[in-house]
DNA sequence: GTTTTGACGGCGG
DNA sequence: TCCGCCGCCAAAA
């Protein structure tokens, strides 16, 4: 079945949501939860017009690293970080400590 | 209509 | 383990 760009953004916003406080997630997790595996960049895309919606946590999406790759498109470049640590998760030089603990993959938590 | 770019990720060297 | 190339696909130039 084929899904349309619209459809896929709102899916992305929707599994970020998801994405409990203190935990974050990474762009390649989603894509693959949503059957796009391998266009990573196309999560990363939707989270790009993600501003446009509410009640998504974009600063919980990292890259596969744990890197805060899409803090240059808040408000200004440290919301990012400053979000992540009000919710417990310490990051140093845009790289998250213990990533693998607070890593949260839709594929896992919800496995389907 | 073609080329470049981008909030990425996998794989090879 | 770190670095760089390539594949991915949509939007802007």
């Amino acid at each position: 079945m084929k899904i349309n760009r619209q459809q896929f953004f709102e899916d992305v916003y929707q599994v970020v949501k998801l994405v409990p406080e203190g935990r974050v997630t990474t762009y390649g997790a989603i894509a693959h939860f949503l059957g796009a595996k391998g266009s990573a960049r196309m999560v990363g895309y939707a989270m790009n017009a993600s501003h446009l919606q509410e009640d998504v946590p974009a600063h919980r999406v990292v890259n596969r690293k744990g890197l805060l790759t899409g803090k240059h498109h808040f408000s200004s470049a440290d919301e990012m970080q400053r979000r992540l640590e009000k919710e417990g998760i310490r990051v140093s030089d845009d790289q998250i400590l213990d990533f693998e603990k607070h890593l949260w993959d839709p594929n896992v938590e919800l496995s389907f």
